[in-house]
RNA sequence: CGGGGUGUAGCUCAGUUGGCUAGAGCGCGUGGUUUGGGACCAUGAGGCCGAAGGUUCAAGUCCUUUCACCCCGACCA
């Protein structure tokens, strides 16, 4: 893509209305627009990258058996009463409206009613089973405080997984591999080594459920971590019953803040039961289908890197999730363009993914401070002084120094 | 939801005890000089001072109400 096409700017103040780095950044760079308070829309650099997160999600929740889906945002009242969830009281996160006759509906905080109640049409025989959907979708929380730019939204996307079982012992068998997709996920994008299993409540069926939590300064979460054994334990759960339970020692954890990227738990029963969600078994008894659920927000990934990778110039984006793989910066003039242009056209050609700086009357300090900014991880720059040797200079983002290379080996 | 703070140009901000036609930097337009780390000169456009009401000869400035945004806390399958 030309950057001279590119609709959106570069900014060079802070916003005032932002203290978080992952908002500051991704505000500064063109990569989203802060519509209000936990409402954030994303522009095409912070779209190209959400899309590759959510493509290795997809890459690796389709591995295990996955299947996605769309469900609806706009909710049925009725669905959400049977399990007891409809009431201000019990869930005050709650985004409601009404249709013009007056009837009520609800905006989807998640969707284990919606798709329990949708599964009954497909469900029905222990032959049905087990089944794996899942969806990307918006989610909408009443937050009572939006906070830390995108990684606390009143609106979001959400990745939801959910498995439908026959028994338990089907259930903890995926729940294993969804564990190991999760993990496997949040390598490829880049924040694995960062990224703990950790354990949390598990609400009323399950003893723990497990959270992937990313140690950064700005996490929310406070969580006790033993990196040598690669695990924690969320301060919810932090007692010495759990640690025993654990075999964990007090002084082999330390404890650090951390970013909550994604949650897998059991539910067991919680939703089909009231909703009746049942199979018929071999012997036709008709029993409850057994429900996980596994989540990860993709904003809130997105945000997770930039708090975890930036520096004082800018966004350092891992290679699998940056917006372009490639930042082509030319410093030609006039006749020279050509050659640069030559150079795009190679690239593009060969299927690179390249944001190419044509932008003509920008100097070179702007063009490297933008560059920095946008934080794409291979730069390849052109000018004068690389065509009268034939080559084109290679600089890497995380990286000062750079070398000259020959056009014919690019 | 409790506590604290902030709303003035697209962005970041200044604006004194109320007093002339509301300012700066960045960004943007035009002309020119520059051209490997946000360079410079000249010139120009851009404002119902968050909104509503009030006090006053006079309100960006004082009062009331309200909305929005930020921070701390509470909450957070």
């Amino acid at each position: 893509m030309r950057q001279s096409h590119l609709f959106t700017k570069t900014r060079k103040d802070i916003p005032s209305d932002e203290i978080s780095k992952n908002a500051e950044l991704l505000i500064r760079g063109g990569f989203i627009h802060k519509e209000m308070a936990g409402v954030y829309a994303y522009l095409p650099l912070g779209l190209r990258v959400l899309n590759k997160i959510n493509d290795i999600i997809r890459d690796e929740i389709n591995v295990i058996g996955g299947q996605e889906l769309f469900l609806t945002t706009l909710q049925n009242k009725d669905t959400w009463e049977k399990t007891g969830r409809w009431d201000d009281n019990v869930v005050d996160n709650w985004f409601k409206t009404q249709l013009k006759s007056g009837t009520e509906m609800g905006l989807g905080f998640t969707h284990e009613e919606a798709l329990a109640s949708l599964m009954k049409n497909h469900i029905n025989s222990y032959k049905d089973l087990p089944r794996f959907v899942y969806q990307i979708q918006t989610k909408f929380r009443n937050e009572a405080r939006a906070k830390s730019g995108i990684l606390r939204c009143r609106e979001f996307l959400m990745k939801d997984l959910y498995s439908f079982t026959r028994d338990e012992k089907d259930l903890d068998e995926f729940y294993e591999k969804a564990k190991q997709a999760y993990v496997n996920i949040f390598k490829r994008v880049g924040i694995g080594d960062e990224t703990f299993i950790t354990f949390a409540s598990g609400g009323t069926f399950s003893k723990y459920s497990h959270e992937f939590q990313t140690v950064c300064d700005s996490g929310e979460d406070i969580i006790f971590l033993s990196r040598e054994k690669n695990i924690a334990v969320n301060k919810e759960v932090y007692t010495d019953e759990v640690l025993a339970d654990l075999g964990l020692k007090k002084n082999e954890l330390e404890e650090a803040k951390a970013i909550e990227v994604g949650n897998i738990f059991k539910q067991k029963t919680k939703f089909s039961e009231p909703l009746g969600l049942t199979y018929a078994d071999e012997d036709g008894n008709v029993k409850p289908v057994i429900m996980g659920a596994y989540g990860i927000g993709p904003g809130r990934v997105l945000g997770t890197i930039v708090e975890v990778y930036h520096d004082e110039k800018g966004i350092i984006w891992p290679e699998s999730v940056a917006p372009f793989h490639v930042h082509l910066i030319s410093l030609c003039k006039g006749e020279e363009m050509k050659k640069a242009d030559e150079l795009y056209d190679m690239l593009v050609k060969k299927g690179v993914d390249v944001l190419y700086d044509d932008r003509e009357g920008v100097n070179a300090g702007s063009k490297f401070a933008d560059s920095d900014l946008i934080g794409i991880p291979k730069r390849i720059i052109v000018s004068q002084k690389t065509l009268e040797k034939n080559s084109v200079e290679i600089k890497h983002r995380n990286e000062e120094k750079s070398e000259l290379i020959g056009i014919d080996q690019l």
